[in-house]
DNA sequence: ACCTGAACACCGTTCAAGT
DNA sequence: ACCTGAACACCGTTCAAGT
């Protein structure tokens, strides 16, 4: 039987989070399917096109609705609801990464931010600040989670989430310094 | 002829900066030396520990000594000299952020910027803050020109180095919100 | 519209053996 | 101390052909 580009997604995102990233290949993912590994280029161009589509999703899944609040409360929660959509699947901040940085997203979280970060000249620069924090530090996490599960080291979680908490204080802190310098 | 580990490194800094780290594989940076592929895993134990230290090389080479200055001047003054280490070599910021991720890394750039944003809690968080910038600005810089390069789009370095500037500034205007308010 | 079959040009890693 | 030779178990991608 058949399949369409969003079953192709689904399943990978189920391989992505059983194995990780680094074992999400084109071949494993098509035995994964019961289909050849050739069949999985009618629905995408190569493998980076496929790892865009699945980043897209994780990230649209991870979409949350703009809360009320000032500029800064705002981002804020744009930042938690980026960090919750990534750790929603393993690897998750390593994918959207690479996606992010070769442009093939479709979704854009930095444009979201810089609508919330407002009107001011450094707001793209702003945004990606913001943007780069997360990603690293989820990147981290995520490093540190599977590090923890091999028993390599203990991982303590309200340690990681306070640790992201206070990082995007401080740069949210630098931002609200910049805006009102622009002004 | 017989090989040091140091002379691996050094050719494989050779073949990263002229073919990028993707194509910086084992087979190739043997046949470059004139040598079997298994050849190398007299010197390095696997692949990581070989990336772990060339992206030590690329540290140490662009490290440089503490200016004099206040404490936000000597934080912008060592994230600049990351900066320009990254830079150095193609993929550097990749390279970088991979080795530390895992953990290989000798050099530890972390601990230098603790030690000049001093003996605040926040510290380690705000130095971690500082790297996350640096390997994601400097990332992005880098995919950029080889979008230039391949004639995708317009690559403007001035531009570049000024959106270095201005987030920076922003990370370091938080981090010296946090330092008045901790004591 | 979606997939097979077969091929091409690669990978990282191990290990006994050589000098 | 440093390397060869050969093997193992993989990769991503292309393309003619099938249904």
């Amino acid at each position: 039987m058949s399949h369409h580009r969003s079953d192709v997604v689904e399943h990978a995102l189920e391989v992505l989070d059983r194995h990780g990233l680094a074992d999400l290949s084109m071949r494993r993912l098509a035995a994964d399917l019961g289909v050849q590994p050739s069949a999985l280029y009618w629905h995408f161009a190569n493998k980076q096109a496929l790892l865009a589509a699945v980043a897209d999703e994780v990230l649209r899944r991870g979409r949350r609705p703009v809360t009320a609040g000032t500029w800064d409360e705002q981002v804020t929660a744009e930042a938690r609801a980026l960090r919750d959509a990534m750790l929603a699947y393993r690897d998750g901040a390593e994918l959207v990464a690479t996606a992010l940085a070769f442009g093939l997203a479709t979704e854009d979280p930095v444009a979201r931010l810089v609508d919330l970060i407002g009107d001011i000249p450094a707001a793209r620069v702003a945004a990606t600040t913001i943007m780069h924090f997360v990603l690293g530090h989820v990147g981290d996490e995520q490093m540190n989670a599977q590090a923890a599960s091999a028993g390599a080291i203990v991982d303590d979680p309200l340690t990681r989430a306070d640790t992201f908490s206070t990082g995007l204080g401080i740069v949210v802190a630098g931002i609200a310094a910049r805006r009102t310098a622009d002004r």
